[in-house]
DNA sequence: ATTCTTGCAAAGCCTTTGCAACTGC
DNA sequence: GCAGTTGCAAAGGCTTTGCAAGAAT
């Protein structure tokens, strides 16, 4: 993990039953909801619904595309996780029990640095107050090259220049 | 315009002529291309290919949905106009002679209200600094209810309450 | 004349959905 | 047993693309 984590009194496992018993329409905890909660929490990684289809598979569980998607809303709306856009593609990532953050993407190699920042959290406040704007989210993502490929350019520049 | 303009020496038009002459293999400037630029900056609108496409047709205009999403890129690329992720949708907007700004963009009815903040340049330096990460970009997007919305659900919570 | 652009329709990509079978509770 | 869930495959948005016809230089 990039960031320290937060402390929880829950496992995921035991906040995400809670969620589903306290819907209007109390909603069932399935084997294959099981398998994904346990999955996801057991790394810290960024993922997309593609990628968390194979990785699974991989794993050996089976799980259909579509519960794949339809437990993925399930758990952002939960709080289990976080959605985030980048560009056209959707990624997920740690909500519980991990601390607010912002993300510095490379677009060379694809990864992803968290961040945090107090004074953001002032910006927004100064902004909403100045606009009258209830704010619910926020998205904050800033695109670049990362130290370690800007190094492999300026490398790359040195030995095109020869 | 909810920003002042920034004051630029050339047209949106001769800007983009100007860039496509400048590619590896000039381009051409069309008769759709100059259509659509045309019509983009002839008003100060968040717009998304769909509704271009649309009030472009209502317009009297002849351009093909192909065409659109092809000038939007060159566009995109050529620096006159700034795509805007938000969500899965992909909207569009001024960059060509327009302010740096961020959005608020309003849940319940659409709106989106840009805003200036010197403080985030400051941020982004301070953050980028310290990771050695060469930024190219960013979205700073804020999500939630517009003070009229809010207005809108206090007033009916109050005659829920009735 | 050459080469890029257009328009059309087809294909792609990612995500959602209808429906019958299935399974928590 | 009832109501919510799953898996499949089909359908949906939105965007891109192959190709023949057309237009810019």
């Amino acid at each position: 993990m990039s960031l320290p984590a937060v402390q929880v009194s829950q496992s995921p496992e035991s906040k995400f039953r809670e969620y589903l018993a306290s819907r209007p329409k109390p909603q069932r905890y399935t084997e294959q909801q099981r398998d994904m909660v346990r999955y996801i929490f057991s790394q810290h990684h960024h993922f997309d619904a593609d990628q968390l289809i194979d990785r699974m598979k991989q794993a050996g569980f089976r799980v259909s595309r579509a519960t794949i998607y339809r437990t993925l809303a399930k758990l952002v709306d939960a709080g289990l996780l976080r959605r985030l856009e980048l560009g056209s593609k959707t990624f997920y990532e740690h909500d519980y029990g991990y601390p607010q953050h912002e993300h510095l993407v490379c677009e060379a190699c694809g990864n992803m640095i968290e961040f945090q920042n107090s004074t953001l959290e002032t910006i927004l406040n100064d902004v909403c107050r100045e606009h009258q704007f209830h704010r619910t989210g926020h998205t904050f993502i800033v695109r670049g090259t990362c130290a370690e490929c800007n190094r492999a350019r300026v490398t790359k520049r040195r030995l095109d220049m020869i």
